[in-house]
DNA sequence: ATGACACTACCTATCAATAGGTAGATAAAC
DNA sequence: GTTTATCTACCTATTGATAGGTAGTGTCAT
């Protein structure tokens, strides 16, 4: 892997365990084995930084979700492959959602890294919704409430699993969605 | 108000708006129309100043809230209630619920305030469980994962609103928990 | 094939600003 | 005359960011 993904990837994993006020450029190259020169040579400001994680973030997770359309799963599936993307990040990695840590932190953030993150919810909610439409019993309005619905209650169990330090509560939490 | 009141105001504002990393005891000092030395005569450490911040917070949603088996109240009025309460933080005030918050950064906290702001969540819990468990149709392993939802959405929901620029995200979010 | 040049990705060294925190003086209140 | 709440002045560490140097790589006209 290259220094450039390495900077990417570390700044990532800072900003899920920490926020974006929660690490800096030293720890970034110190992480990473160069110099904090080294990472502003990739990212001029932190801004760009954070811009350029939170839309690769973005793009990385709309991909291991699929296509919304997809005929060959059923759309009750799919909104359990969404809380399982969800639960992989929390469970096993032990960190928030990159945008849903960002999005607490939306007023402190550059102008730049506040749009990617609004990017990610309005794609999830995009996603989620076609996806709920898809269902027998639900309308456009039923599905687009159910989409928002889901978003905040998995961002919500993440906070409440790390918070409480207790991974049982996400799955109370998102049982709800699961099962409605 | 006291100076040392309005320290806890301003700081409990600014944790709101901008996370526990995003303020400083000058910025806070500066609001009040003190010096930052003042500002850690009434709290040595920023740990300090944010435990009693996250405590005060407590004790007024709570308080605000009111008793959970209040008998004079319908349990839905009671739920209507507390996602009132949150509303009136993220739709009047335009800022997070300060436990919401912290408990995103809370990797980043100093163990007192993380203390602090698990007891929020773990009271918050309790309160809902023992709403939902009034009603006819909810046992009692329902009610309390009902609550872990209920939270979970409404955290959720204020991150939603506040990324999106978009106040009726909230509302969209948290309707399936009012209506269910 | 070779020398000149430019580009990439790092480096050292440094900057001004700000961070959390401390020591000690002061002035009013009890 | 002790306590309370403020002040001035300062400390060390860290922050995001910049300037300028360097080693390695590739390109290209001669």
């Amino acid at each position: 892997m290259s220094k450039l993904e390495e900077i990417i990837e570390t700044a990532e994993s800072m900003i899920r365990e920490r926020g974006y006020n929660g690490f800096s450029f030293r720890e970034i190259a110190d992480a990473v084995g160069v110099k904090s020169a080294s990472v502003h040579y990739h990212f001029p400001t932190k801004g760009d930084l954070g811009a350029v994680v939170a839309r690769a973030y973005t793009e990385k997770f709309l991909l291991a979700l699929g296509a919304p359309e997809a005929a060959a799963i059923t759309p009750k599936k799919q909104i359990e492959r969404y809380i399982e993307a969800c639960r992989y990040a929390v469970v096993k990695q032990r960190k928030m959602c990159l945008c849903g840590m960002l999005g607490a932190e939306v007023a402190a953030l550059p102008d730049e890294v506040a749009r990617e993150t609004k990017i990610f919810f309005e794609k999830n909610i995009e996603w989620l919704t076609k996806v709920y439409a898809r269902m027998a019993n639900v309308g456009a309005a039923g599905a687009l409430g159910r989409a928002h619905g889901a978003v905040a209650t998995v961002e919500g169990a993440m906070i409440l699993a790390r918070t409480l330090k207790d991974v049982d509560a996400f799955e109370k939490a998102v049982k709800q969605i699961a099962t409605s």
